[in-house]
DNA sequence: ATGAAAGCGCTAACAA
DNA sequence: TTGTTAGCGCTTTCAT
């Protein structure tokens, strides 16, 4: 709206009577500016109310300090965390973020790089959707050596790093809880066994069934999505089971908490009757009766190591073609879902 | 990384023959530019792999086609609704939104304003941090004609619109709902009130209050932060109150449920000693137990509006000078936390 | 330690 | 309908 000229480093120069160059220099506190003009320059910036044109200097440069982080969905606490440890990390380093979302579809995913790309930025953080099996729509960034990290959902290509925890093993150890407390029969409610991260946790679920002696049951393992409907539709899938499983391992706490309380109102006692483990320690966990053994997820560190990677990567300082896995922690939190009282 | 040069509009013009302007015009589908001319242009720029260049178009524009989004937090419920929302519209639109979060604090959201100012955002949406008591840090934007709109938090200024729900109706009716569930004793757990929200929400429940004969009691109000703690204070505190209060409208979910718990594990019951209404309508609300009354907010809601307004303004289609406030639907959601079965 | 000047890629005023 | 050209504000090479 209002035409105020903006201040240019040739009004600081003019005003001044020295060049444009030497501001440039100054600005960027070029060691090789006398302490003298630099301190001129300065003040008179300040007091002119001077600020940098973002987009003359990245014309010019060619980089953007902007990276790109692409998710499914923004509706999810893990999510969040993820993405405010990124954004805290990439603010101190002054990049800034532009966010995607695909809502799980592989089109939308597909059109979010096209764009991220275009935009150029200068890395990209990125967690799968659903139905995303190809991966070529990340071949540009690729081959133009724009460094991608995925986390969470992850899909190994060349030239790029994942940030991960073990799922394998969270799974195993969720499963071997479970079998420990007792159970014998144990539900496993996940989804879209294609991603990762739901099949990692699956074969951790299968292999420590088989440890233990306990055969896979193809029809104790429930593939859904992660609302609360999910964990609903789930609970009733099990009462249809008979003998009723006596545990149940589901990888989402927010449904693992709808699928307590349906159970509850279908007169089924958690943990005595069937012990429950989910995954993620969302809030929730501790908030539900009985509170909720879990697997901790801990996004925020995720997202602040995956954008510290990514931000040093571009600094030049490591390069993630070093780098090929990081695992972050991750372990069993038990709480009183899963702790049966008298012994099955 | 690697040195492939990008293809220009001038790469373009040249493999054709023509000049760069009618190129400019095509790649903007002005109908100044013959449809063979175009096409022509279309189908070399796509087999050349052509992508503008942001910042060159920026420059020359002066305008960012970026969005500025700042708030206190990122990790409630609530604001991702409200992101996702903005995101969507966003996205829609051809606008890229930059985040930037405060913790609350209110040096760091000037710091975020005049980070955001010197981005060069097109516009600003924005929810003020507790301790926000003046706001000269918007002052630029003002000046300069950046259109800002606040949400949820919000601060009147002049030439700036808000989108808010009527949190002092959504008080009352939470109290008086209490009210009639027959608590003579209302407990009202909030927060800062130097902010809108929970001074309005105060308001309303101190007007039901009075019109319905029951004196405002100081020590009945207890102001904390949103956390899970200040639920469980909040209930340790009131247990300590004699005769205990039959009532609780506490102004957030999340607080609402750690409350609630504690109480439980306290031995009083829920509804039937403590009748309580929370607020957001958090999926965490009918996941505990007994199920929680709130007041819907709608954040996808009220984040698509405020980004279709702020758009629509940079538009130039509608004037967020002709809006001073824009109020969305929010009510009372009865479930049974607030339902007493005997009567006091 | 400083300056002059070219050019990053695009848009738009003006001309044809 | 198309072309010419001057900048937008900055960085950087080459000179001084």
């Amino acid at each position: 709206m209002s035409k105020e000229k903006e201040v240019t480093i040739y009004d600081l120069a003019s005003e001044l009577n020295i060049s444009v160059a030497t501001v440039s220099r100054a600005l960027k506190d070029d060691p090789v500016v006398s302490k003298k003009t630099k301190k001129k320059i300065f003040d008179l910036a300040e007091k002119m109310g001077y600020r940098t044109n973002v987009f003359a200097r990245n014309l010019r440069k060619g980089e953007t300090r902007t990276i790109g982080f692409m998710v499914h969905e923004l509706n999810s606490n893990f999510i969040t965390s993820v993405l405010s440890g990124v954004e805290k990390v990439a603010t101190e380093a002054g990049y800034d973020i532009i966010i995607a979302h695909s809502s799980e579809s592989y089109i939308k995913e597909a059109a979010n790089a096209r764009n991220l790309f275009d935009k150029r930025v200068d890395g990209l953080l990125a967690s799968l959707s659903f139905d995303t099996k190809d991966t070529k729509h990340f071949d540009p960034f690729i081959t133009k050596g724009v460094p991608v990290i995925f986390f969470d959902r992850v899909e190994k290509i060349k030239d790029t790093t994942m940030v991960v925890i073990d799922n394998y093993k969270c799974g195993y150890e969720a499963t071997k809880h479970l079998i420990d407390q007792g159970c014998k029969k144990i539900l496993h409610v996940t989804s879209n066994l294609n991603r990762n991260v739901y099949a990692d946790r699956y074969r951790g679920y299968r292999d420590a069934l088989s440890d233990n002696g306990i055969g896979l049951d193809e029809k104790l393992v429930i593939v859904n999505d992660l609302s609360e409907k999910a964990g609903i539709a789930s609970a009733n899938a099990m009462m249809k089971l008979k003998p009723l499983p006596d545990g149940a391992f589901i990888t989402n706490d927010f449904v693992a908490a709808a699928f307590i309380k349906t159970l509850k109102e279908r007169g089924i006692a958690v943990p005595d009757d069937v012990a429950v483990v989910g995954f993620n320690n969302d809030a929730i966990g501790h908030l539900i009766e009985p509170s909720l053994s879990t697997v901790n997820y801990p996004g925020n560190e995720m997202g602040e190591i995956a954008a510290r990677t990514l931000i040093s990567h571009l600094k030049g300082e490591t390069s993630i073609h070093q780098i090929n896995t990081v695992i972050i922690n991750a372990g069993l939190i038990i709480r009183k879902s899963s702790l049966k009282t008298k012994t099955g």
